[in-house]
DNA sequence: ATTGACCTTCCCATTGTGGGAAGGTGCAAG
DNA sequence: CTTGCACCTTCCCACAATGGGAAGGTCAAT
């Protein structure tokens, strides 16, 4: 079938799927004679191992070792566990920051009047120089502070 | 004072500094007779407020639409409210569907043994075959992500 | 004068995706 | 057969936001 084919059913957009086989992560697929990618049932499989494995978040680096303990027979799924137990911790730690700041902009817009008036608990608050604490300047030299 | 302290004191890097003066997003700084920029307390202030605005989540877009109103002081609050409704409600939603992948996850990492056998539910699962005419899968997945 | 820490501009890379141009192919209708 | 349209191909550009680093100027202390 050709790459739009695939791509349908994949739910992988053909940009992708030629993107994907640029870089390397899938095989380079087999050619028509006129030079048309032709893809078979076990291609659109792998497009949709990709593309779930997309949808969970991991990086396309991530996909990359997947897929090939995928197709790794003997492989251990130690490895596998290690990787999404990784992706999982990352994933949780995201999830804790941006709920820290749903938390404070749902604050922030319950004190705010949102009417024709200018005071605004938002802007007050985005500008609030933090703890002021003062910066001593013993001399002009910066320390990269890394 | 030079970009470097101004950096230190603002918390955004000097790299930074430059990037959002090319892009217009903040004001061109002063420079002095040998060509360095200078920068004064009011700039970084300004620099404090792009960057906390920036820790909140909001795009260089939408800081741009934040400083604006903060230097306009007959700016609406509604304005500025709706602004952080919107970037709230996005944030929400992108929580809702990290959750999801976290808990699917969970799951997976669960019930996958995490031993030298091959044997993976993960993987599995990401292959999520389509329905396999014989084989009712109970799996259910939430879905999805984009 | 040398040294080293600054500063300047400019270009490149990243991650993952889409847009679009320029040109080849395949198939149906006129 | 020609026209037209929907495909396909490769190649380059753009995005968001940031960092890395080169090449070269400047300043201050030795």
């Amino acid at each position: 079938m050709n790459i739009s084919m695939a791509a349908e059913q994949s739910g992988v957009s053909a940009k992708m799927i030629r993107y994907y086989e640029s870089i390397g992560l899938i095989e380079a697929a087999d050619r028509r004679e006129n030079g048309y990618r032709d893809y078979g049932d076990t291609e659109v499989a792998m497009l949709q191992f990709v593309r779930r494995t997309r949808d969970m978040g991991f990086s396309l680096e991530e996909v990359a070792s997947l897929l090939t303990l995928w197709r790794n027979r003997r492989r251990s799924s130690r490895e596998v566990r290690r990787l999404a137990e990784k992706h999982l911790a990352n994933i949780d730690a995201r999830i804790a920051d941006m709920r820290a700041v749903s938390r404070t902009l749902k604050r922030l817009v319950h004190a705010c009047h949102g009417d024709d008036r200018p005071e605004c608990p938002i802007l007050d608050d985005l500008a609030a120089s933090k703890p002021k604490i003062e910066v001593a300047r013993r001399t002009n030299r910066t320390k990269t502070v890394k």
